[in-house]
DNA sequence: TAGCGTTATGTCCTTCGGAACATAACGAAA
DNA sequence: TTTCGTTATGTTCCGAAGGACATAACGCTA
């Protein structure tokens, strides 16, 4: 069985992360759960690191890409903003764009091409 | 003055990196070096980890993208293979492909426009 | 044959990201 | 006012990745 090739478009912000796979799966999580600490258990992730990646993308932007209140009903919980919607949706078309180009398919039948079995 | 917004993309095979920014400039650099150890030098990195590298990218593919040869003339030296080439510039052109589409200057605009000064 | 610069490879050490754990604040509902 | 689940934040610990250092192999050239 040969380990899937896929990709990954990460958006930098000078040296650092501005958007990529993990912030962009976090925002779609907490749109669909309404809830930071819901949202990183999806990915096996605790909810110290799940926050930090949501602070993380809130100070990056202009305004804030998610917005959350604690206490009330259920304890609280979080949504994304029209900007983290936007935001949202223009990565997922450049993430669809960047799949079904002719350059990476192209590697990706090169690399899907290879000898031994590798871990992953 | 503002953090420069750039992109990168990675080609995963499995969990691993197949194919990325670090690895495709190490590859142009020996292209242009004829050389690993120099190559590496560009980036202040040890030849360690530039033959590192070099050894992964070498592993992944089903033929090597790099030769190299020791002793002789100069010491020896390094060079890509006509398949190091083709990858090198497939991914060069699928980076064109992500820079110049709408999708990422959209989202690097709302990145560029953010409240305070960053590092990086 | 001695010297030189590069490839090839092993070992130790440091640094850093994330995991694990702890705790406080909050506000609706019972 | 007690309970409950979530947000918010600090501290400590660990493993993986990379850097630093050491050494051998190699083959042309002088």
């Amino acid at each position: 069985m040969a380990a899937q090739v896929t990709c990954q478009v990460r958006i930098m912000v000078g040296k650092g992360l501005g958007m990529g796979p993990g912030k962009a799966a976090m925002l779609k999580a907490i749109q669909a759960t309404k809830s930071i600490n819901a949202a990183g258990k999806q990915f096996g992730m605790s909810y110290r690191r799940a926050w930090l990646l949501v602070e993380e993308m809130n100070e990056l932007f202009s305004s804030p890409l998610v917005v959350a209140r604690r206490g009330g009903k259920g304890g609280g919980g979080a949504e994304i903003t029209p900007l983290g919607l936007r935001v949202l949706d223009d990565y997922e078309k450049l993430m669809r764009v960047v799949s079904g180009s002719a350059e990476f398919r192209t590697i990706s039948r090169l690399l899907a091409g290879r000898k031994g079995p590798r871990n992953g």
